[in-house]
DNA sequence: TATAAAAAAGCAACAATGTTGCAAAAGATA
DNA sequence: TATCTTTTGCAACATTGTTGCTTTTTTATA
């Protein structure tokens, strides 16, 4: 291990890479981190930001998606096209999400939260509508900006 | 007016452009027929590649930029990075939109619709957070892919 | 309708973001 | 440790979005 990369919470990242059948590398773990001492969700230009003096841009894309296909971390629907990721909840797997909670977005200090109690309303819908997924995004002021 | 945009609805769409103190120029025209013809959301690429033949790239940003602006077309949220346009109803306006119906996207279809008539629920948020505006996404099978 | 002022469009250049193929490096396995 | 497999970095490229400036179009007014 050449590079130093400080990583904490070792032996839970090892686990969860482990669990989803990933090889432990260090990028996955520098970016695996990267969510785990966060407690909102993250732009792809953060983990850029702060992964990518370490390792290469197209790196960071290929960890992002190989995360989000085995189920450790979601995409959040944004109004701007910028990508937010977040962890799973342990529901989630290889080829699918049950990600069923509400995502809250902060006006002022723009942090993405996943509000794991808030389970997403039931929609009624006009005829000839059926329902898969619901996406809920609330916007407003969170509880550190209050 | 040397170009040959075929523009129908003239009176409605020159109408609403000065309704909202924008010029009547060709490209605006262009647009805005493009979403009063369309039943579902349109995204940037789709504006681009139809109405990108007679105006400039730029142009289409700056255009559905500017209707934004003016509360005459609203964003919609998306989980993968594509930014998607529809019409708004009468009570938007510059500076302050007032969209508060949700929308569904078809699995089958890709299309966007805007379910005017579906309210967005009331959302319990936890202790500490308090609700601006709240958008949903349904995603499902619409009813022309049933 | 002609003219002047204001606004918008087009163009070019650039920045940012995302994708692909391939050789080198690192990881897993025995 | 040796071998095989996977991942990384790099380079090159494609797509998307932004900015300043000149030309053209639109609007307002005589
Ligand atoms: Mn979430
Ligand atoms: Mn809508
Ligand atoms: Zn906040
Ligand atoms: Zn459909």
């Amino acid at each position: 291990m050449p590079k130093e990369v400080v990583i904490v919470n070792n032996n839970k990242l090892i686990k969860l890479l482990k669990q989803n059948g990933l090889s432990i590398t260090d990028s996955r773990r520098k970016i695996l981190q990267l969510f785990l001492e966060q407690d909102g969700a993250l732009a792809h230009g953060d983990i850029e930001k702060k992964a990518g003096e370490k390792f290469d841009r197209v790196t960071v894309y290929r960890t992002l998606q190989i995360f989000v296909d085995k189920g450790i971390i979601h995409t959040i629907p944004t109004a701007d096209n910028s990508i937010r990721y977040a962890l799973c909840k342990d529901e989630c797997g290889e080829g699918h999400h049950h990600d069923h909670h509400i995502h809250f977005v902060c006006d002022n200090c723009n942090t993405t939260y996943c509000l794991d109690d808030v389970v997403t309303p039931e929609i009624k819908l006009p005829k000839g509508y059926s329902a898969g997924h619901v996406e809920v995004v609330v916007e407003g002021v969170c509880k550190n900006c209050q």
